[in-house]
DNA sequence: ATGAAAGCGCTAACAG
DNA sequence: CTGTTAGCGCTTTCAT
């Protein structure tokens, strides 16, 4: 990678002032009252008078006052700031999932930090110390799939502790009592395997490379789950787990050299869309001879040839819905109510890679 | 959107203590000392004997002392944080660009707050507001689409005149002096015109749906310029703009309806991937009736039928290249030495949608 | 109705 | 080498 330096240029803005912003000590003393009544009168106290208040926000205006937020902060010890911890943003789910988080955080006046855990455990970790040290008022996340392969819940007790709020979304654990969203991972694997099964479909694989994710597994359960349901004459189920190490167009090449199959449930876009291609590539017709199911309705998807047939998880009512629990469990006060596990239903969109 | 509220248990986790924080005074009085003994101690500060720095940190270290960040910030005038506003964030071209600055801060120990415009400029507005009052550090930021098309940059200036560090990556503007980071988007686009008139293509047009930005100017500009720059008889440069209600399927239906071409440049992963379906839902074959290159090597362009060619622009790089200038400008002191503008080199990458 | 004073937790002169 | 003091900018009793 070159990087050129292309053009430099000095300008010296003298920045004039403007730096040093008015604080209520200044507005006090412009005004001839104390920081207090400021304080009072621009947070509409009950014991100003109504005339002395119209007087000081008039000023406050004029002045373009803002409070400092780092000492409210240390006052009040409240910061309106949400961490965010996500196993990846490139993934469509997530980015759309961070959308619905920083919309719903922005109408409640809340900031949103983030935090990428890139898939691992330690940077999970680190990222909760992070966020604690800096103080933020509540926490969401979605574990990293090296977390809930090695089921080290650690850091999401410590969030506890520290009690802070904690909601997870997505990818989640029974090892923490906290809130959680997620879309019912089970059902839908069951029903886009029945959806399957209807078309005519009765060799179906599952296809996966987050295959140690809690989501991943319920996919696999409500799949197989749907086969043994089903009184036709159905495969076994078929899992084709993609390593770290190989691709999905690697893995499934190889898998179909020896084994027939008619369908793909892919618990992931990129496999959904990977074997897409791969399949065709070998020469397979899709759907006429192998039909495609993918979770994650990505914004390419009508776009592959043929369209794909994807399920939506509504990702960012997802992110909506869990920042809505959090805020709300910050502004009813610390006390510990039931914990809420929402559900977010979810869409098989039918398109043409499906029979 | 239904959803149902599933489980509901209580879990009366009675926090013991870790909830109250160790501080400096508690750790002085468990000491003995004053609290800026310990301060300067933790510090590392030079005129505190050894001896006592190791008495003081083996304490810290054992009740568990973390420094309370925010009261830091307010003390020092800084907050270790740096705000981020971007115009979308499920643009891989955006969420990579995301994961680079979050990477670069991490390692640099700054937290990044996140805002996304929505390519609106009264939320980039409001974003500003709210992070300048959140005594951000420095901000990054790359223009909506309605900022560049309204030409109003009064939110910038005002960044500026508060005297906190703006770097401005990939939507960029002239019209404030600060670090920037791009692409070359005249040249990538100048190159890629080539790419395929080398190829033999001779009436080539321009997709794009973000023709309000400054990229897409530019990359017009270096289009128009390469048709013209060669000798041969090339047609005359066509822009196929999509406005905002139509979509790219409909407004290419419609423009090959009339017109004839043998390959696109489109501004965008969407209008490439758009453009790569419906002109083969159309009749045509890619690439030999018709080529497609797009900007952005999204990561599934190697997965669509024919793997798209695309132009990778480091999205990465340019995020941690605006994240390191922004942090070294941070370091400096506020000095305002020259403003620099970096220019990362992309690479076309052919693949198969170009003959 | 208004103000004085304490204090959130920390850093940094300055004094001793 | 260590401690005293002041203060960052704000909120909030508690007096007046």
């Amino acid at each position: 990678m070159l990087i050129f330096v292309q053009t430099a240029f000095n300008k010296s803005l003298k920045c004039t002032t403007l730096e040093d912003k008015v604080t209520l000590k200044e507005l006090a003393r412009i005004l001839g009252v104390s920081i207090a009544t400021v304080s009072k009168a621009l947070n509409d106290n009950y014991d100003i008078s109504e005339e002395t208040k119209v007087r000081i926000r008039a000023k406050a205006k004029e002045l373009n006052y803002v409070p400092n937020v780092i000492a409210q902060s240390l006052k009040l010890k409240r910061t309106f700031n949400l961490g965010v911890i996500i196993p990846n943003i490139t993934d469509y789910f997530f980015a759309r999932a961070l959308r619905g988080i920083t919309k719903e955080a922005k109408e409640n006046k809340f900031k949103v930090v983030i935090s990428i855990s890139n898939e691992e455990l330690q940077n999970e970790v680190d990222s909760v110390n992070l966020l604690l040290n800096s103080r933020v008022d509540g926490i969401l996340m979605s574990l990293s799939s090296e977390t809930q392969l090695l089921e080290q819940y650690g850091h999401l007790k410590k969030v506890i502790q520290s009690d802070i709020p904690l909601v997870l979304f997505d990818r989640v654990t029974d090892a923490v009592k906290c809130d959680k969203v997620t879309i019912d991972d089970y059902k839908s694997a069951y029903d886009a395997t029945f959806f399957l099964i209807r078309k005519g479909c009765r060799n179906i694989a599952f296809l996966s490379s987050i295959y140690k994710t809690s989501v991943c597994a319920l996919r696999k359960k409500g799949y197989s789950q749907a086969l043994s349901d089903s009184k036709l004459n159905i495969g076994k189920p078929v899992f084709v787990d993609v390593q770290a190490d190989d691709t999905v167009e690697e893995r499934i090449a190889e898998f179909l050299e020896s084994n027939k199959i008619d369908a793909i449930i892919a618990a992931e876009e990129h496999s959904a869309v990977a074997s897409l291609h791969v399949v065709q590539n070998l020469g397979y017709k899709v759907p006429q001879d192998i039909s495609v199911i993918g979770f994650t309705n990505g914004a390419f998807n009508k776009y592959t040839i043929p369209a794909l047939t994807s399920i939506n998880q509504h990702s960012d009512t997802m992110g909506k819905t869990a920042t809505k629990l959090l805020i709300s469990r910050l502004k009813n006060g610390k006390e510990k109510s039931d914990f809420e596990h929402v559900i977010i239903q979810t869409d098989l969109m039918e398109r043409k890679s499906t029979k």
